[in-house]
DNA sequence: GATGAATGAGGGTTCATTCAT
DNA sequence: GATGAATGAACCCTCATTCAT
């Protein structure tokens, strides 16, 4: 069974074997020939089209980046009322991390390895660009309007929308264990989906 | 000079070699002959102390665990008053994860790993029953005095205190470069720890 | 722009990127993809013409041994005097293998698989029938002067004059470093030619 | 049959197998594992002792270095008649060629890769030392009794007694086929030997 | 004649681990 | 307790070659 030649899907496909595998074992642990079996593509191939193993991992990368960028853009924050896109954006980015756990650890890979391949990168930079003057907006009509405190920087707000839900989700097994909870259990989820709202909205409030 | 007959120092200097290569490479990606190099010790002896690779990273684990909560345990929160204790907790747990990146990328390779290791711990689980209890009563006494508004999780709570700087400091490298900014920078990382302590503790007020 | 339907253009291009190939990397060190980059070609040409890797290398070697062979007979010896005709063959040899530094190597190549391919060639025995016969000539008219000792064979000589400068360039790395000069500096190869000469013609003195 | 604890034994033929490979596919066509399988060796004590195929490859070629220049001390020149000194160089010089070939190759490939290894030994160069001085008071002593011509340089010389038996015996495979005579016949080795010596002898008379 | 995509065998190297002393 | 030598599986990557168009 050779593999039809349709260049664009075997490049997709060994992408999304490589996204899933780096995901759950980091770039360090990630096996090119399991990716290359689940793909269903030759090994050479991955070669071919990716360079090597962190050519991919960069691909993976940027695909991820560019995917949880292009759904928040469709969230249309810009034309929402200041304390519902904060929550609308709070409920997405958590939302976002516990359906797709693969961005998580692609992130804690690349982190592990300082940036290396995130810094060669020109297209993650630019996908970044429209998100912070959007929380800048945002967060100006709510002073405006009086409801939210002055002074708040939109990345920080960023990380710590993102880091109320990362930590947890990311660090599920370990905090599960130290803490003695499921914290994956569906009313567990649903608990913490809530105190991330009230946490943020209440502390932006005036 | 043969490594002089110390069997408790060659231990220790293997687990401190284990922490730092561990820390920087993964679970994946940490080297046992650049483990033995760095302790100076023979290969062997990393096996006769530790079993294998995983049980010397389980080790390192929980040293690790062990030494946060130590430190925790000496701010002595439960005499202080409510938000004065929950603004020391806060400021403890940003400045130990500034000071021991380690213990996060360490976490990180755990939870890839889907908390093998961890779930095998008895010792973890027994460092942690008592940060709970702690911080129940903190919240405890201050909503009874009116500061701080009901219904807040001890456990939620610490996750979120914890998730604003692991965030924060953990995904530096990418954070930077998506952000265009140097988070590492001496006044970047003040101004964190200031966000961070507006946010949780205008979070909890009433 | 695909290369533009000239099929001897594409061929020679092939041909020559492959000498250049060869010669640099040996049969072993070449990669077919290097070559075909170089000749800007499609590497299935490079089959198309010459059947595979090791047919390229015997033409190579063959437009190689045709050329030495043509200019050689360019010296048009046989109209010379006899110490005149050495002379210009000694020095015309030393240049050529100067100039030509890649024919050593593919020489080289060729002896290490021990002459597989040139044993196949036909082409290549028959460039040779006429320069033996060549300096057989000279030799003789050299005796019959009284200038030359009897009994030099040939073959023997023209091994001798070639051996005098191959062993030279072809080993130029391995003696400069042995013997602590660079033998291919202006006028160490001044001195060498000189050498050459001198060594040849005096053998051959009565 | 687990190769007993000699290690002195290990690391020795494990260069005499490289050796052996090298000698006969050169740097790049020589195969790491049949190499081990040579040995009789765990592939990984190749890396063990020699760091890599590089590292391998210098150490044959020190090696080998060695050999030729340690034989080559033991003739003694520096006792005999500068004739019988020169004789004596040139038959042994055309000799050990003769019986390890190996040498040559090994020599070619160094120089196929522009010394590339060589440059870094420091061994090598020290092994020559001795070599030129021995050669230059050879010469002065021949020219003293007016049995040798001035000028002659002792690097000069030495290429050429060496050049003289290494391009007849190293391109063998070709010369044979392009003048059509097996240069290795026993008879045609005698002839050899014997023109080299009336050559080089012949060439330094006054 | 010419092309980009695809192949599978095998390249050098590194790994965690164990043996014999 | 401690050591240097040894192991074999598996790692990432590259090779010459061929297929489908």
């Amino acid at each position: 069974m050779k593999n039809g030649r349709d260049p664009a899907r075997t490049r997709s496909k060994i992408l999304e074997a490589a996204t899933c595998e780096f995901a759950r074992y980091g770039l360090g642990g990630a096996r090119v020939d399991r990716i290359a079996a689940r793909a269903r593509a030759n090994k050479r191939m991955l070669y071919y089209y990716f360079g090597d193993k962190e050519g991919l991992f960069l691909a993976a990368l940027e695909d991820r980046y560019a995917h949880i960028r292009n759904a928040e853009r469709s969230l249309e924050l810009e034309h929402l009322d200041a304390r519902v896109a904060v929550r609308r954006l709070v409920e997405f980015t958590w939302n976002y991390f516990l359906d797709h756990p693969e961005f998580m650890t692609l992130l804690n890979s690349e982190n592990l390895h300082k940036g290396r391949h995130v810094r060669r990168s020109r297209r993650v930079p630019e996908m970044h660009s429209h998100l912070v003057g959007l929380l800048r907006d945002v967060l100006r009509r709510g002073e405006a309007q009086g409801l939210f405190r002055k002074g708040v920087d939109p990345v920080q707000l960023y990380i710590s929308i993102a880091g109320e839900g990362y930590f947890y989700l990311s660090n599920r097994y370990t905090l599960s264990r130290i803490f003695d909870r499921d914290l994956m259990a569906p009313r567990a989820l649903a608990l913490r989906a809530r105190h991330i709202a009230d946490m943020i909205l209440n502390a932006l409030r005036r």
